[in-house]
DNA sequence: CAGAATTACTTTCCGTTTAG
DNA sequence: CTAAACGGAAAGTAATTCTG
């Protein structure tokens, strides 16, 4: 929405409550020339959080939608969980006895979210929770509502008609490779081991022979085939360094031998 | 004249610099 | 990397001017 429209709207719905762009003001607490000038299409001149106080007043809720060359940013940043997904997806498919449904989505006792993979194991009836971050922030958080899906699991999977009891319900955590998530990771190892004992390495045989609940934490890369293959820089999530090109004057330090091709920014 | 727009001035914010 | 200090810029308001 451009700036005028938006102010369009303000307006619109201003007068239709016939209210004074200092009735507004008021009720916004910002002072009447603020309502003038948003309305105008002005906001340059004013802060997001004015903006947001005169838009609450009338009920209105500003969202942030920014967009890169016609492109929206949301999608490109879901584009790493995409690719973790996707790789996973493909391993899951060579697993013997397991088959699984990605993106369920659940809305039970007034808990809703997604479960990225349900996994079921279908000679011993096992269900798997699979998850997946392309990013570790909030271990509590993230903990939490893994545990919740832990507990709805078994009704989700009976209500779809995938599995009539599930024996157990175990979950798995899969991680984005990255030095940070496994920095991290390591920061929190005794509350993470204790939620989730196994590793990468040990899910591999419990997925071969699934027997009691338990939890996994493993990290993957897009690039991953079920062995060591390298980590993949494609869904590398957040912070890249971002290298400064050398200054002339350090450029022309002698700190490497191969001063010979020093390009000139153009 | 009421309500909207603009102006003049004060306050707050934000980026830069410096120090730890 | 974080925090504090500082100065300039921007935001906010009250007062004023404009307009239908």
């Amino acid at each position: 929405m451009t700036d005028q429209r938006f102010g369009a709207v303000i307006r619109f719905l201003r007068i239709r409550r016939r209210w004074r762009q200092q009735d507004l003001a008021d009720r916004a607490r910002v002072s009447q020339s603020v309502v003038s000038r948003m309305e105008r299409g002005h906001f340059g001149s004013v802060s997001l959080d004015k903006i947001r106080a005169v838009a609450a007043a009338l009920d209105i809720r500003v969202d942030i939608n920014a967009r890169w060359r016609a492109g929206d940013l949301d999608r490109m940043l879901a584009a790493g969980h995409s690719a973790l997904h996707e790789a996973v997806a493909r391993r899951l498919l060579h697993l013997d006895g397991w088959e699984f449904a990605p993106e369920v989505s659940f809305s039970k006792f007034g808990e809703r979210g997604v479960i990225d993979i349900l996994a079921w194991h279908v000679a011993s009836t096992s269900l798997l929770v699979i998850e997946l971050k392309t990013e570790l922030v909030d271990f509590n958080e993230m903990l939490g509502t893994l545990d919740r899906k832990r507990r709805l699991a078994a009704e989700i999977a009976r209500e779809r008609g995938w599995l009539e009891r599930a024996a157990s319900v175990s979950v798995w955590l899969i991680v984005a490779d990255s030095s940070t998530s496994r920095r991290r990771a390591a920061d929190h190892a005794t509350m993470l081991r204790a939620a989730l004992p196994l590793d990468g390495r040990a899910i591999r045989s419990w997925l071969a022979r699934p027997g009691s609940a338990t939890g996994c934490l493993s990290f993957w890369s897009t690039g991953h085939a079920g062995t060591g293959t390298p980590p993949s820089a494609l869904i590398r999530s957040t912070r890249h360094r971002i290298r400064v090109p050398p200054t002339r004057e350090q450029a022309r330090t002698p700190a490497r031998p191969s001063a010979s091709e020093a390009p000139e920014a153009p």
